[in-house]
DNA sequence: TAGTGGTCTAGACCACGTG
DNA sequence: ACGTGGTCTAGACCACTAT
């Protein structure tokens, strides 16, 4: 089903320099066939030289994002791909190559696409290295961060807890898939992770499928499940070993730890994850840059 | 003592549209008396249409930017100020509006610099009540971040400790500022910080000046003291409430508290702060946005 | 109405990576 | 040599704020 997209709410026209002919630009209106998927743009119509509607103003570049946004959403790039190039965009969506820019750059900031300077602009991935510490903030008091042993303890369908399902945006009692898995740096055991996902997104994630992976947790939800985590927000507190915790990490009941709790979300800004982390912080400190 | 400041290493030349008599830019250099400021453009030369240096390439934006991040720094503009129209400053710095608008994006991103539309740009203060919490990331679990009590426990002068001089570029047994403080909400101890500071920049700061100054501390150093707190780094653990830190906080020892070691910047990357807090977070959380 | 930042365009050239 | 993103320019118009 192939949508008209009306882009371009209003619009500048083309510099009218001294005697020169430069071609106008007007206001435009996508035709159609820019894009085969549902419109999302908002704005009033408005000429370029009379009454303009300030209400519900998008920028063009804006829409162009949403646009972008959406074909990353429904797989028409996938992660590591790279996407058309600015001027093949500028022509797709009927803009300039700096309204495309403009778009791109907030995308980029977003981390959700990557521009390499001379090779193209590409889709982010959970697999590429610089991904690896991306959500993990925890780093070693002394040495290099390096590769992890993660081991998983538990893998299970249950009913929701009332306060998971509440995060997760979730009717109450739906299914989620628990998980229990423990970090350990250089053989000592430093984070303890309870995972909750939508049972629905995760059909077919099992503990095997987990512990045979090698590489990220995201990069498999992503590669494997189709659900990519693109943001994520983090409440610490301190906390004391309990009893169940403390064997687990090695650590005598009553050790002070930091209590990591995650809510991660993925496109629409639809939570997809709860994490409840427990981190020794005897080598390890969690990092954070304040701008 | 005004020095000619050399801008612009290698440049674009003008569009040279069908049929019309554009200016040229061309390859133009900065003459002089654009700012009395000590220069810092790094590049080498190179014309706009013959041999292209690429070693040290710096843009023109960067240099512009280098160039209003100095006027911050010596004070040509204070905190709260306008900072000239960036059709003013593209005129001063003989460059077009659009590269001038580069640089000060990028100093709006960093936070050194607010855009207003319609009103002009802006130099960022600690007093504004946007900034008040911009470096506290402790939250309250269920209301509103609200105001906060302020009681300054202590306040002299020492030899800097041997890591205290060593984060703050210090010669070892400088003089520090060394304040200790506690901070309550709704009349509950929850941040006992202890802070130190390079006596130097800091002469003339006393307990009773600290004790008796309405607003944030960092208003206190901008204002007081010229010396603005840019940018930050924390290190985050989990820490036992010790017999020191324990009654003053009105928990018992042993309960685990947030220790977070901050680490914070002015103007050319000089550490000016250490401050280490614990919090308590019974009722409250250190929050953090993962992008 | 004037001035500010914000958007948009069109075109030129540069730096980078790959053939 | 070519294509990609990156920089730079010049100019027009829009949105917002103050007068």
């Amino acid at each position: 089903m192939r949508i008209c997209v009306e882009i371009r709410a209003m619009n500048a026209s083309s510099p009218e320099t001294s005697g020169s002919a430069a071609q106008s630009a007007g206001t435009a209106t996508l035709p159609s066939g820019a894009l085969a998927a549902p419109p999302s743009v908002q704005g009033a119509g408005g000429g370029s030289s009379f009454g303009n509607v300030s209400a519900t103003f998008s920028p063009l570049y804006q829409q162009i994002k949403s646009l972008l946004m959406q074909s990353l959403e429904q797989g028409e790039w996938k992660p590591g791909d790279m996407i058309p190039s600015e001027v093949e965009l500028a022509a797709r969506f009927k803009v300039s190559q700096g309204t495309v820019r403009k778009a791109i750059d907030e995308l980029a900031a977003e981390q959700l696409l990557m521009r390499r300077q001379g090779k193209g602009t590409f889709v982010s991935t959970h697999h590429e290295p610089r991904a690896q510490f991306r959500f993990l903030r925890l780093v070693p008091d002394d040495s290099e961060r390096n590769y992890t042993e993660n081991r998983i303890l538990d893998c299970k369908r249950v009913r929701a807890p009332g306060e998971i399902s509440r995060q997760l945006d979730l009717k109450c009692g739906e299914i989620v898939v628990q998980i229990r898995r423990l970090l350990s740096f250089a053989g000592v055991p430093t984070v303890l992770d309870e995972i909750w996902l939508p049972g629905a997104l995760f059909r077919g994630l099992t503990a095997e499928r987990l512990a045979e992976y090698k590489g990220p947790m995201y990069g498999l939800f992503e590669s494997e499940f189709g659900t990519r985590m693109i943001r994520a927000s983090e409440k610490i507190r301190a906390l004391a070993a309990d009893a169940a915790s403390a064997p687990v990490l090695d650590v005598p009941v009553g050790t002070p730890l930091l209590s990591v709790e995650r809510v991660a979300w993925t496109y629409g800004d639809r939570p997809v994850e709860v994490r409840r982390g427990l981190y020794v912080t005897a080598q390890h400190h969690y990092h954070n840059e304040l701008v």
